[in-house]
DNA sequence: TTGTAAGCGTTATCAA
DNA sequence: TTGATAACGCTTACAA
């Protein structure tokens, strides 16, 4: 509890020489500095970060905005592992982490400047919300720097951090074209998502380079949630049984393809080969295990915590978005057609 | 950027009238305070909540302590289904979370008052801490609110919240004796976990019961961690081929022993019976899917968080820890003995 | 019902 | 090398 005051008090100087004496000033007098370090640590003295900010006007920190940080989320370790990343390359350089997390019958109540400026935050990292969230404009306009994941927007002071889906979904359908697939389908997230515009059009432009023409009837969409992927791909592979492989725009849909193809009585990958989108944890211990395009998530945090502090000291040089490499785990659900 | 003078100005009234009109006090004419919230909402005003803390000593911010939040963790969804918890609970009722990550290294510069302070936290919500760490000693004697995940510490301003580990560790040996098991080994944590204690009782205890006699060489530790449970449990089968039956303290454990099994040539369940803690994600996916003993995360996360702002409003009044149950989840990893 | 003024714990400007 | 003093944006006695 104790101040600079109450330092100041007991060392016999004025606050003013405290501020100095333990921020690092030059113009300090080396024993008055000892002394008024000494009392410091008797008096157990720590900074009010509070009060520096509001004098300051910088708070040293990020808001991390999570669209609905949930259970339902828990399933892919996404977000958590975004998180993780995010918060190592935060706290590399000092800076703290503040969690937002919103949902739609908030955002109606506070507008996302209103939730900037109240805790003061420097930056944001926005995470899980689709390109129709209304934030996005408000961000746009705002400036308040700050990095997408997975939303590949950009502007003075705001850039992005995702991976490279067009390509990672052309590995997905080459892997399934070179094993002799045709017939392939894609079980899609929905179209609010930038990933999922990008992983179509790999999807696209792989089977057109093939020469196999596009069937719009081949591509659903599944949510990006298990159950409705089930659902829809139920529903695509019995209209049209001549389907031999599925690529889906993620690993959590295509453990619900497994599950409908399981109960079409279709083997994998027998009958039916799945490739999907994450590599999350799970995919490694599906049976059988799920060929997928790897995505470093852990790096997309750290790499978009990084390009955020940049703009907040450098004043915004350099690269503002970044794109990451993936890669093709091939594991044990694909295998060439019957 | 508007603030209080700012509208004060506009409105032609003065700070205070402003700020008690903004906060809904009542002795503030209607035509004033009408005038005064449309002048608000002109010049897209909106608190500063760093000044409002600093003057009302209330930061409306809970710290929350994860121990190495890292990707470590990340198998098992333990550390990020609490927070979810924490953060739907502490939404509830408005409050911010700000997330602390420490390690060791970074624990040595700085102390958990300090770090408290610095952020002017209100409470603290600690994760992922082991019984030996020193902020433990530092919390009890600093006046900081603060609700331990799974450490059975309490004090004035101490509580935690954890499941019945006792009860769950002797459901799952029950459930193995109940199969016919007699040869029962244990692989457990580490000698810093409260719920490596309590889980440890459980076995001991149900053995106990059953007139078992507890064997100290069928007791390994694991650290929590896959790769040093396989090593373990490899050792331990090797040197005891008559067990039949491990409990796993954890369920990241259990994969762990799973693999050791293999290596050995051991079948599950025919060979060896398996049953692990925590009922993880992962569990249900495993081949065989594992028996285990449920833990709602996320319920935990919840009630602590609740458990905390409790204290921080009421100051301190009805209970300061919670115990949740559990439940048994039986799968297909357990089988009689052959 | 409204306004004046003090104060929260800092940093920054300026003068000594 | 040091110290008054103002300022950051807000709340709150106290007075009017």
């Amino acid at each position: 509890m104790a101040t600079i005051k109450d330092i100041a008090k007991a060392a016999g100087v004025s606050v003013t020489t405290v501020s100095r004496a333990l921020n690092g000033y030059s113009d300090v007098n080396a024993k008055t500095r000892e002394r008024i370090e000494q009392t410091a640590r008797d008096l157990k003295y720590s900074p009010n970060s509070l009060a520096r900010s509001l004098v300051m006007n910088k708070s040293r920190t990020i808001g991390l905005l999570v669209s609905e940080l949930s259970r339902s989320g828990a399933k892919d370790m996404f977000t958590y592992e975004v998180m993780c990343g995010i918060n190592d390359a935060a706290s590399d350089v000092g800076y703290d982490l503040i969690l937002f997390s919103t949902n739609s019958a908030k955002q109606k109540q506070k507008s996302y400047t209103q939730l900037c400026r109240e805790r003061q935050v420097e930056g944001v990292i926005m995470q899980g919300i689709k390109r129709d969230d209304p934030y996005i404009a408000e961000v746009i306009e705002s400036n308040i720097p700050c990095v997408f994941v997975d939303v590949d927007v950009e502007g003075e002071y705001v850039g992005y951090v995702t991976t490279d889906n067009v390509f990672g979904a052309q590995m997905a359908v080459k892997h399934l074209l070179n094993l002799g697939h045709t017939k392939i389908g894609m079980i899609n997230g929905h179209d609010y998502a930038h990933v999922s515009q990008k992983r179509r059009k790999g999807y696209e432009r792989e089977l057109t380079d093939a020469g196999i023409p596009i069937r719009e009837e081949y591509m659903v969409n599944g949510q990006f949630l298990e159950p409705e992927a089930e659902i829809a791909a139920f529903a695509l592979l019995q209209d049209h049984p001549e389907i031999t492989a599925l690529f889906c725009a993620s690993d959590l849909m295509a453990l619900g393809v497994m599950r409908a193809a399981k109960r079409l009585g279709l083997r994998i990958p027998e009958d039916l080969s799945i490739v999907g989108f994450d590599n999350i944890l799970l995919s490694e211990y599906t049976t059988p295990p799920l060929t997928t395009v790897n995505q470093d998530k852990y790096q997309m945090g750290y790499e978009a915590a990084h390009l955020l502090t940049a703009m907040l000291t450098d004043g915004g040089s350099e690269r503002q978005s970044a794109t990451l490499d993936n890669q093709l785990v091939v594991r044990e659900s694909t295998a060439p057609p019957r």
